[in-house]
DNA sequence: AAAAAATTAGTACATTTGGTCTAAAATTAG
DNA sequence: CTAATTTTAGACCAAATGTACTAATTTTTT
């Protein structure tokens, strides 16, 4: 990618996350940038191009801190570690799930991303869940589709944890996704087995410096 | 109230709910009440003003609603009905619980009114609660502050549901309620005791008319 | 009925916005 | 080194927006 356009990235994600993209225009984008707004219009002829790239840096960022995962310690430990990791990027990019409605509703393309993307958080979920019920770290379902409501559960929490927060807490970066983190873990609590509980009570929280 | 002020807020919360509250500008809300531009500065001056209204009209008719609840009925029961309904409310005020993030940014004012409703709302859960928990229709804490942090879940997910079924499901209303509120009784449901899940198999699916 | 106050409409303005067009400047290719 | 291509900037435009101001009309008060 051309640098011009990895500085344009780069500075969006800044301001964006500063003051909301629907508050950003392309005119004050470009004087950020240092570039004219022609110029930045020449390189991303819309803004939803832009989110769309800002969006791909996301999931790139996401795949990347999962791939650094220790994978020798328990399935629980390593959920939350993940978790963590997915809420420091969900963090970093924080103006893009402050603003998923807005961002959503005025360009189609990201939505239809969301959508695609959103199949696959399912999926690694229902792993997860699977394989800690085959560790006999949780509980089996007592009816039918439990778990796959449990995990649409989840997902609103993962997407909307943050908006709420901004909200109501008054929080530091670190704290706040400490409370969230461990806030998802609980969604996993009360369907574990003793043997589940007991690795639960055993959490470290790590704490990876973001690049 | 004024007779105008009434059409005023009526009318936007029509086109809001279509539109939503950031493509409504005061010259087509006045348009489409009726007046000109200038009268509808002259009711409220500022758009602020307006969205405080209807969160006025919001509170009003959770509680109106609430008011009319059988209470011959099961606490389970109850709490879904009470659910049920408050989520009606969320959708007749759609475009209030999915621009939640914009409004606050926008408008202070409206930001500090919903962090003083957050206190009464926690407070009713932890009500039904210790109910349930003295009813023993749900297992005490395992933890401290285990059903503290339940009741921030629950808060998240009220809030939020609507955006996520806006970008993710295409459900008519009705459906769209159903499955919500179902999916916030399902966060109670692992903490039930036996005696509770045989109350919440019972659950009946009431249907309301919204006024 | 006359005066005062409240309500309504119309106009006008300065600003901002996304976008287009043209030409200059920088880079790359031959 | 020169021509072609890419990149950049600046000027310009039409539309929309919030806001202010003035004047007309309606309602209320006296």
């Amino acid at each position: 990618m051309n640098k011009t356009k990895q500085n344009i990235l780069n500075k969006a994600l800044e301001i964006y996350n500063r003051d909301g993209v629907s508050n950003v225009s392309i005119r004050q984008l470009a004087k950020d940038v240092g570039i004219s707004h022609s110029n930045l219009i020449y390189h991303y002829p819309t803004q939803e191009e832009i989110i769309l790239g800002l969006h791909d840096l996301l999931l790139n960022k996401a795949v990347e801190l999962n791939i650094g995962l220790v994978q020798n310690e328990s399935l629980i430990q390593s959920l939350y570690t993940t978790t963590r990791t997915g809420f420091m990027v969900v963090y970093n990019f924080r103006f893009f799930f402050k603003e998923l409605q807005n961002i959503c509703n005025a360009f189609p393309k990201v939505k239809e991303v969301l959508r695609k993307v959103e199949k696959v958080r399912s999926d690694m979920y229902k792993n997860i869940i699977e394989n800690m019920i085959a560790n006999d770290l949780l509980r089996s379902e007592e009816f039918k589709g439990e778990f796959d409501d449990l995990i649409v559960r989840i997902k609103i929490f993962s997407d909307h944890w943050l908006e709420s927060s901004s909200i109501y807490d008054e929080l530091p970066e670190e704290e706040m996704i400490n409370k969230y983190s461990y806030l998802l873990m609980q969604h996993f609590y009360p369907y574990l087995t003793n043997k589940g509980k007991d690795e639960y009570k055993t959490i470290q929280i790590t704490t990876p410096k973001p690049h």
